[in-house]
DNA sequence: TGTTAAACACTAACCGTTAGTGTTACGTTC
DNA sequence: GAACGTAACACTAACGGTTAGTGTTTAACA
């Protein structure tokens, strides 16, 4: 069944909004830029575009669901008996290369500059703990005790704030992910193969 | 130097907001509640309520800065060649029983009930984070990296909310340090008493 | 074709927060 | 102890994100 026109024109209303509003702030700065400002450049109501993005910061963040099932899809979609953490080592390397890639430099900026999107970020960040320590929790059945289910979850989420904000991204992921590989090991009383 | 009247009164006047807001937000829940209500509760204006407190969420967390120097303290203030993990682990031992108490229950109840104030709690945590590893910086003088100290400083920072979620606070804990401990030893080269 | 539901628009407001502008009361200095 | 500077506090009015309420168009489907 493919997408009807009702969906693809609801996606292309979303991806306009976006992009005016990506447009608006890397121009004249994520604050300076109004909500109002954003849904006149799309030409939409404004309340047509909080029907397609919870907040103003979620205009930013516009592909935070790939993060969140990218890494659960780390987990579950591996190869039987492969191990874990390896796994999610390989799938934070190409989330931090590729948002620390040219082309995003200028979103991270305004980013780091803006404390409303930082914290959006940390909120956002708590979500994909959660549904990683679900994964985990899920694929590991019962070997590991909830909490050390989401200490790990939290950790690999972590890993990706410390790793971008690092000078050397690529190398900060490794040596972030030797500790909690380490931690690991202290947590799972069962041997892997 | 004893405080004057002036900072007395001011202390006062910080505390009357404080206790005002506390009981409206448990009375009728944090979202019920509006920051004119609590002025007039406390009989102040609101600009003299936002002298004090810097946002409506920090009314609840009004004492986070206790939080910080308790954690930095733990570690500058430890004895000569302690080892710097079980003392950050019987500082948070405390500070989790302190927010486990029976008296802080109602709290803490409305705090999980409102995501505004998860997403400040969640913010706090990366002020407290950046001022632990430069605690850890400092003290540890160049043996490990940046990077290793601003990590085994969020993990610290986290063990906080994954403890005071767990079934068990205390026992989480110590699991969740016996993880760190061993993350730590894989980020520290050099050898502790 | 007609029914239903979803997308979209518009107005008007709510609420946290801040700017602008005074006024009072304390600490300080002569 | 009188005068000055400053910090606390008050008041009004607004700004900006967000939502409620209401209605209109449009597409999917029977």
């Amino acid at each position: 069944m493919p997408p009807g026109r009702r969906e693809r024109k609801k996606a292309a209303t979303r991806q306009k909004i976006a992009d005016a509003a990506l447009r608006l702030f890397l121009e004249r700065g994520y604050e300076a830029v109004g909500i109002r400002d954003v849904a006149a450049e799309a030409d939409v109501a404004v309340t047509t575009l909080f029907a397609h993005f919870a907040s103003k910061e979620a205009l930013v963040f516009e592909q935070d669901e790939d993060f969140e099932q990218r890494l659960a899809q780390a987990v579950t979609g591996r190869a039987p008996h492969a191990p874990l953490i390896p796994a999610l080592r390989r799938e934070m390397h190409a989330l931090v290369r590729h948002c620390t890639a040219d082309g995003a430099a200028p979103i991270w900026r305004m980013i780091d500059a803006s404390s409303a999107l930082r914290e959006y970020e940390e909120s956002m960040r708590l979500r994909h703990a959660e549904a990683l320590a679900a994964a985990i929790a899920a694929d590991l059945d019962l070997a590991l005790t909830t909490t050390a289910c989401r200490t790990i979850a939290k950790f690999v989420v972590d890993a990706h704030s410390l790793a971008r904000e690092a000078a050397d991204p690529q190398a900060a992921v490794d040596e972030i992910f030797r500790m909690i590989e380490a931690a690991w090991e202290v947590a799972s009383p069962a041997r892997r193969a």
